[in-house]
DNA sequence: ATATTTGTTTCATTATTTGAAACTATGTTT
DNA sequence: AAACATAGTTTCAAATAATGAAACAAATAT
């Protein structure tokens, strides 16, 4: 491990549950002494990476990641085109749907698109969403590497309600169910009483690089309703990979037609 | 200059201009040896601050610093304000507008809200402003420290048309005047018939930590629609202070009566 | 097909990182 | 108010990782 190596692992200590901390913390979570916890934080701070509040002397991070994720924005425009496809969808479904990246490993919320009917989903852009207990998480283990999902689906996973799945191996049957519809459905497993329904998209090697939900209220939610959404978000799904200069991973729904899940089984490029 | 510090100014490189980068030219740019550049590139690639494209072998942002972005803006959340500021800016004037932040001694734009009237002033979010040519620059410098000043107003300033002010005198002399105002004005500094007007909001220590600026085609522009949209700035710059809990420089105009400046003389903190 | 440019790896030399401990500042308890 | 505790910062000799020239490989241009 390279000295940059552990200067930036700190950098995946500040989340939005935890978007600022001090330098105590910080070598105790990393595991590193504090003395060159210290030195890598300033190192940060130079970078304009990190700041420090003048007086309660904690890190947070700083204005040249502002300017670095416009940067990237600037030239690959996902957020114009996934505006428009949330936006569709709301307008379609009336409901709260969400787009997630992914990015070291983390899966992290990226755009919310509220419902106008209700606030009752509470979801807010950059959160970590965990892999077993959402849609979202489970639609992207369903098409991701093999060894990737066995590095998630430890023992010990964390149960958030009574309805969480935390068995692996039932966890692992469900992807399976996933990957064959092109959809995942989750309920209660965050939040009890939500109903969440989600697809990916892909990237050039067909790997899932993100993925798309439709969260709504247990009580209102239908079989049917479930169904419905599940196909509408296969077909964006396909969009999305396109704008993203993807392809679809194999076994992906592409048809367009609503109501109809088509199997391809063309190989893997 | 520690390893840290040499990885993370490659960081610098990336720009809306360059969005991408060949390794040779970062080591070239960066004056550094070509191997050491690939292992410091390798270590942002491993922190998911890069990404390699597999083809092209180009570097570009990768997905970890939209996470940061977005883990930034929950806990320090400027885009809510800052939006609808905006907002009531272009709603009250026609014309576009648009607020830039401070970051390594660079300005970039941060949000742009366009004119429903015209798409003729083109501004993009994340782009560098040279302090020198854009009103957004001068009203910066003019209430930014002197040493900082002295450091942007070099000689061999660049002159984007032929109505750019490059004399390092001329312009100190501008800045003078902008300070007692409380705002810029710029006719033509780097597209010619383009006529800005900006104002400045501050942090806890009263240096300046962005701008807010109008952009319009010189041609609707009379001097009264100047004036009128400096003493406008200037109150927007009042709560954009507030908002991000910082305090008004001294000169700054703090009265919301339109068509007042005001001048307060209060010792720095 | 050959030359040239660009990205990646190697390896002995050199400089930087490293962590324990000392120090300072700030806040807390007796 | 004094003693204590906690957190941030600096120091310094020992340990380790960074360094850059050159070789190599891969892709591109001539």
């Amino acid at each position: 491990m390279t000295t940059i190596d552990k200067a930036l692992t700190l950098l995946a200590c500040f989340t939005t549950d935890q978007p600022s901390q001090k330098l105590t913390d910080l070598a105790r979570q990393s595991g590193m002494n504090k003395a060159g916890v210290f030195r890598y934080l300033s190192g940060l701070v130079r970078a304009g990476l990190l700041e420090q509040d003048a007086e309660t002397r904690r890190y947070r991070l700083g204005p040249e990641v502002i300017r670095l994720a416009q940067v990237r924005d600037s030239s690959i425009p996902i957020r114009n085109w996934m505006r428009r496809l949330l936006s569709q969808i709301t307008e379609q479904t009336g409901e709260t749907c969400h787009a997630a990246l992914i990015s070291q490993e983390r899966l992290f919320t990226y755009m919310v698109n509220d419902s106008p009917k209700s606030l009752q989903v509470r979801i807010s852009p950059g959160m970590q969403l965990p892999f077993h207990a959402t849609a979202s998480g489970q639609v992207f283990l369903a098409f991701a590497a093999d060894d990737f999902v066995t590095a998630q689906l430890t023992d010990n996973l964390p149960a958030f309600t009574d309805g969480t799945v935390t068995d692996p191996a039932e966890l692992r049957s469900r992807l399976q169910h996933f990957r064959k519809k092109g959809f995942s459905v989750s309920e209660g497993g965050v939040d009890a009483d939500v109903v969440s329904v989600a697809t990916s998209f892909f990237d050039a090697n067909a790997l899932p690089v993100g993925t798309i939900a439709i969260q709504a209220p247990a009580a209102r939610m239908t079989d049917s309703m479930i169904r419905s959404f599940g196909t509408m978000l296969c077909g964006i799904g396909v969009q999305a990979t396109h704008y993203y200069g993807g392809i679809l991973s194999a076994d992906f729904p592409d048809s367009h037609s609503p109501g109809v899940v088509t199997q391809h089984h063309q190989t893997r490029a």
